[in-house]
Order: C-alpha cells, then structure tokens, then sequence
RNA sequence: CGCGGGGUGGAGCAGUCUGGUAGCUCGUUGGGCUCAUAACCCAAAGGUCGCAGGUUCAAAUCCUGCCCCCGCAA
C-alpha cells in the first residue's frame, strides 16, 4: 500500500520506521515546519523531518493544511491510507477524506480514557500504573473514531514522562505495523469507543508546575514525573526567585507543611500536606543544577525553618 | 541580532550599586570528645576573585573585548 505518514515528534519517529520496514511504500511524510527554539531562537527541525530526510522520502512541513494546494498535494501521491501519529494539528475532515482507507492514528493511552493531547503525561499525573497504546480509525472529532487494537503497559513505580513515551512509541510502532498488515489484507476489525467513559488529557500548561505546600507528597510526586522535563515542578521562593525542583522523591515524614524536616547530603526533606518530599536536586534561574543540599548550604538554610 | 542571569579557595554562596587588609556554610587535614546518621569542641591548610586590555595612588568591585555555563520564551 502507498500509505501517507504525519507526525512530528520523537514520538512519531518509531512508527515511520516500522511503516518504512514493513514493505509498504511511504509516499509522503508531512511535519510540522522548523520552528526557532532553545537559546538563540534556532530553527529546530522536528525528529520526523530528519528522519524523512535520513530516508530520502518525500516530505512537506507545510505552514497551513486548510488549503486546496495542501490537499492536492497529497492528494497526487495516491496514497490509499494515511497514519498520523502525533502530528500537533487538528485534520480537516476534507483532508481525512483524501485517502480512500482514511487516516488511522497511533494514540498514546487506552482509548477512550486520555483523549487529547498529553495522554502519558496525564496518566503519570494520575497515580495510574497501567495505560497502553490505541490505534483507532481518524473521525472528525478528537480521538474519537472506532479502535482497531489496543496493547497495554504498565507504568513502572519511578517511570518519568520521557521514558514512558520511549516504550510507548515502541509498542504503538509494532501494533501500528500489525493493523496496517490487517488493512492491507482485509482482516481488520474496529470497534466503536464507549464514549461514556472518556476523558481528556489537555496539554500540560506552565502554571500546573506551580508547587502548592497543599499538596501531598503523592500528588507532588506524580506531578513531577508528569511533567518532566517540563514544564517540571517549581516553587517560588522567599526572595521572589523561581527554583525548579529538578530531583525528588516521596519519604516519610510529618510536619507543617513547608517545614525542612532534614538537611542531608543525600537531599533536603520538606514536610508536605500529607507525607514529605527529599528534594534531591534543585535549580535556581540562570544557575546550574546543584544537589539540594549545596543549595541548603549556600542559602544557610535549617531543619526546623520553612523551605525557602 | 528574541529576553535575561551567572563564572570568587575542593562544593554551594555573600561581597560588586557606594573601588582601599577576600567572608559564610560545608568539605579536607591535625587534635580533643565520642553512641554521632551534614550539623560535639578546638586548630590549620587551601583563592592568579573566567581570560585579556583600559581607567585609577589603589580594581573581585568601574569601562571595553573575548571564552564558558545556565534560565525564560517557543
């Protein structure tokens, strides 16, 4: 099959190379643009633009899909199915249109619950120990067409965002390769979402990194391997400064909230509203990120005192 | 030319605005005490204050250029 492939991040990289191993042909990749980012402002070119490039496949990054030049031009591959695995833009339903099988999507959790768009993040946020991979049939709403197959995985106690999405993006690669295989032969089977059951998963926002003394050092935790790298946990200290909480891990402990319990080489202990956090490794703007306990040391911070 | 912060004994910081004997906590070494998980007491060693140039009687501190590290934003 001639099969259209759209994505962006790293995430979407595994499944342009199972579909590229799998025998079938790639007839076009589309990427979001280079966009400038990091210090500087440099143009950034999105993991799946290089990987095209790597392969010598087609590639358009175009700025806008909403246009009839866009749809023409995939329309000229003839491709008979497109995957999107994500992309960051929404499809316009003339553009799902446009492959004769449609567009199917590699989604990161067990649809229907996490629609949208930071599902492992989410489910890492919520305490779950358990999501998956969905491959589903693109419709016009959000992550919301009939499922093909879903594969779940557990979430490793300690497991951050990042190394999540790493195993993920794997196993939605090999599933992704099976349903194509099943398309491809006629055998494939979706089942409609019980969409009873759904929920959201909206992207992480900056200000959800906000450490609140009222939360438990459960929640803490959970957040802070959420969103890891970022927008990460940070608090905002005494002085006005922001400090990024960039290690950390859920002890025991009791005290008023914000109360330094510890101060010890291996970590700063900070009472919370229900169990304490040993914050491990600290980051101050414009600084490097140092153990927490150099930071106590350098801030003449003690045990007893609030965290600041 | 996106905005901004920082480079001070081994570590983390203060001191820089208002030039004039280099300071704090920790670590290290020696000694005492000892049940000591950073945090018992005493003492000591250890610094070309990122690099180069300039201003000045005098520069960590003011000016210029360069190198390195990092945050924000996306």
């Amino acid at each position: 099959m001639k099969i259209a492939f759209f994505g962006t991040p790293e995430f979407a990289v595994p499944s342009l190379k199972a579909i590229i191993e799998s025998g079938h042909e790639v007839s076009l990749v589309v990427a979001q643009p280079d966009r400038p980012s990091g210090r500087g402002m440099k143009l950034q070119v999105p993991p799946v633009a290089m990987k095209a490039a790597a392969e010598g496949l087609p590639l358009l990054q175009p700025a806008k899909i909403r246009n009839e030049d866009f749809l023409e031009s995939v329309r000229r591959t003839e491709s008979e199915l497109a995957v999107v695995v994500a992309y960051g833009r929404l499809l316009p339903d003339a553009l799902l249109l446009v492959p004769p099988r449609g567009f199917i999507n590699v989604h990161g959790s067990l649809l229907p619950r996490y629609r949208g768009a930071a599902p492992i993040q989410r489910a890492i946020e919520a305490g779950d120990s358990v999501t998956g991979i969905s491959i589903m049939q693109v419709d016009s709403e959000l992550d919301h067409g009939p499922v093909f197959a879903t594969e779940s995985l557990e979430i490793v106690p300690d497991e951050r965002a990042p190394e999540l999405a790493v195993r993920l993006a794997a196993m939605g690669a090999s599933l992704l390769a099976r349903v194509i295989n099943e398309i491809a032969e006629g055998t494939a089977h979706a089942v409609e979402q019980d969409h009873s059951l759904a929920t959201v998963a909206p992207k992480l926002d900056k200000k959800e990194g906000a450490l609140a003394w009222e939360w438990s050092a459960r929640e803490t935790y959970d957040r802070f391997r959420a969103f890891y790298p970022w927008p990460g946990i940070s608090y905002r200290t005494a002085a006005g400064e922001p400090l990024k909480l960039t290690d950390m891990r859920p002890v025991e402990g009791e005290g008023a909230p914000s109360t330094i319990l510890r101060i010890a080489p291996d970590g700063v202990t900070v009472a919370m509203r229900e169990g304490a956090l040993q914050l491990r490794e600290v980051q101050r703007p414009g600084k490097r990120a140092v153990s927490a306990f150099e930071y106590a040391l350098g801030q003449r911070l003690r045990a007893g005192e609030p965290f600041s």
